[in-house]
DNA sequence: CAGACTTTGTATATTGGTTAAACAAAGTTT
DNA sequence: AAACTTTGTTTAACCAATATACAAAGTCTG
């Protein structure tokens, strides 16, 4: 949105800078954060006692000398208040309750073999229930509830089309705030799962991320300049329907070759194929003891996670890309053949600084990612950009 | 940049504003302006007389009274300066002189055949002075020189890898700007190319727009909200060297099964191919002339073309795509196979707003683009985010 | 056609946030 | 013990936007 300038813009501006200064950086001093900031002492002095007052930020005594007087420490009040995350697969629901920096106080899982609106509807608010109920009193209580869908969800919230639970247009944000009277954000689950290695995993203060969620299907959440990137409906990212293969299998979605079909979950489903399991968990156990058939079979998925790989790494030139999702738990038979194929197929100049891991995080990357973004969202942000 | 906020960042906000609104929108009156942006009477006027002052904006006497008193007609002062734009193509150079409004002055053409760096440079530098020596006497003069190349350019102007050119870390802008003194920016060709559909183009005012430049090759140039987006190190968008055969043909590139293997007038060399010419204004002619292989292979390609192009839908999902370079003039034998072919392959959400039209300025496009950069870089922008 | 109303643009006093500079507080170094 | 450092606050000044009043120049209406 396009803002014009006057005193409020500024102040709101420097108090946006100061809080996540403070939230980045904390323990940390406000001459520290003035030398961070190059905002004047003074007005550190100011918005941070605004930020005590409205407890979002707490001062904790004296911090040791440098030399002179000693430092008033500051700390990020995590806990003024609390969100829940919440991620729906397709197979299980799985939900957090954090703190406002990201810390999980509470976590819970329950199965999933029913699809049906009603039926998911009634375990996620369940869950979200049973989460708000054990929350610690704080000042601002509940402030938000972030929820990550396998799906493609629009800027209002909306799943428009979640092919793996047979929905379409589900107005989820709606019926949530509705439910709880907080507010609520939906979001792809592979662009939560972005936002959490981002913030908190493996791909901390990178500026051009691509996160791969691979499991059931694939999809990408894209981070540009430190921000998460949605196309012009909010549901860009759908790089497991891209094709491989002009003429390859016909897939779901009307398109041929789709590189899901390869390097996906969905390469179980193959009825002549000679696999020992047709669960990625089952099969890492196969691997584990040697089993040839599950040797061969992630060989030949990491090979088409390349390959794919490669023209996403080609069109996008991320700094980093991070695998996560259910299929992240088979990392180490899974890096070999596909860094190999990168490897071989990038243009010689991507090849210099990309790096590719698996993420720590694993699933839980996207119910954290969509707690933050309720964090965020009750935070608030503003920036100027030259 | 992360900046911080003070009066001087609330004015240069303001102005800038105010600049690209009456840049945009002339002609109009400061009323209008203050309407449109939300500041105030008085702030657009003292804005508006210090732009004034600086002649970015003249006054042109009084306009039509709409029931009051007549307004003050406020024009941008596109001749208050003028640019070089410069496209560097495989077989030619084309520049432009162009007023600050993208107007264009004067244009010239020249073939290349030798890429040798010595030489480029000089045909690059003489068709620059002589450019030069033609622009009219403004209140700034030559403010900056925009250049498009074919291949990868870092955020420094340096051309990192141009292939179809044959070079290497070409320190393009450092040597222009010690040439000229003014200042250069250098550009990757499609992206330069996206640029100027957005500003003078068909893609007026898209948010999220792909244009995709097809040619000796094929490229692409991506708009994010608005903004060209480059990747990690400034060379994102090379969407021609993806592969949509895994076990296609091998590229130059390492990769195998590129799309630019299939659908750039690249498939002009393949030996065994049946052809009546080797270039595309030649087979265009053919085209309308019926000839059967010209019409076979237009078909051909452009179902190549819409290939690919799906591939990028599904995971940008633009608004809007153009397609320019030097293949768009075979647009009336492309259009039906390529839209065919993303029609039957595209999610069925993206089918709803997706547009795909060919570029008007065709090959001209990444000429303006260029030059409007260095517009740009001259006029400055500010702005915030919330 | 005269008075009322509209629209455009400017002048004036107020507001409010940042800032530099001085200062106070609390430490370390020599 | 005196000098220096570092941290944080107080004070006065600054300056851009703003609301308000006002001036200028038109149209509309009975």
């Amino acid at each position: 949105m396009k803002v014009t300038g006057d005193q409020a813009l500024v102040k709101k501006i420097n108090k946006s800078i100061v809080l996540h200064t403070i939230r980045k950086h904390s323990p940390i001093s406000r001459a520290k954060v003035s030398e961070m900031t190059g905002l004047n002492k003074a007005t550190v002095s100011n918005l941070v006692a605004e930020l005590c007052n409205e407890q979002l930020v707490t001062e904790a005594g004296p911090g040791i000398s440098s030399g002179g007087r000693k430092p008033l420490i500051l700390h990020f009040n995590s806990m003024a208040g609390s969100v829940v995350g919440i991620e729906l697969g397709v197979k299980q629901i799985t939900a957090v309750l954090c703190d406002l920096g990201g810390g999980i106080l509470e976590e819970i899982h329950r199965p999933l073999d029913n699809h049906q609106l009603p039926h998911v509807l009634g375990e996620m608010k369940g869950m979200i229930a049973s989460l708000i109920a054990t929350a610690p009193n704080t000042p601002y209580g509940i402030v938000g509830i972030g929820a990550g869908v396998p799906g493609m969800v629009d800027e209002n919230g909306v799943v428009l089309f979640a092919p793996n639970l047979g929905w379409e247009m589900v107005e989820l944000r709606a019926l949530l705030e509705k439910e709880f009277g907080v507010p609520v954000t939906v979001d792809n689950e592979a662009n939560a799962g972005a936002q959490g290695e981002l913030n908190f995993g493996v791909a901390r203060d990178i500026r051009h991320l691509l996160y791969i969620s691979a499991g059931a299907g694939i999809g990408s959440g894209i981070i540009i300049g430190g921000e998460l990137y949605k196309g012009a409906r909010g549901y860009a990212g759908e790089t497991g329907h891209m094709s491989i293969e002009a003429d390859g299998q016909p897939c779901s979605c009307g398109n041929r070759g789709c590189w899901e079909l390869y390097a996906s979950e969905k390469t179980y489903d193959q009825p002549d194929l000679h696999l020992p399991a047709r669960t990625t968990p089952e099969l890492v156990r196969y691997a584990e003891i040697g089993q040839e058939d599950a040797l061969r079979h992630f060989n030949v998925m990491g090979e088409a996670l390349g390959i794919g790989l490669t023209n996403v790494i080609n069109s996008f030139n991320p700094e980093l890309i991070v695998i996560g999702g259910t299929l992240s738990v088979a990392r180490d038979w899974l890096i070999e053949p596909l860094q190999r194929v990168v490897a071989e197929r990038t243009l010689p100049y991507h090849k210099q600084q990309l790096q590719i891991i698996f993420s720590e995080l694993g699933s839980r990357g996207a119910m954290i990612g969509a707690a933050f973004a309720a964090v965020m969202h009750f935070l608030g942000d503003t920036r100027v950009t030259l």
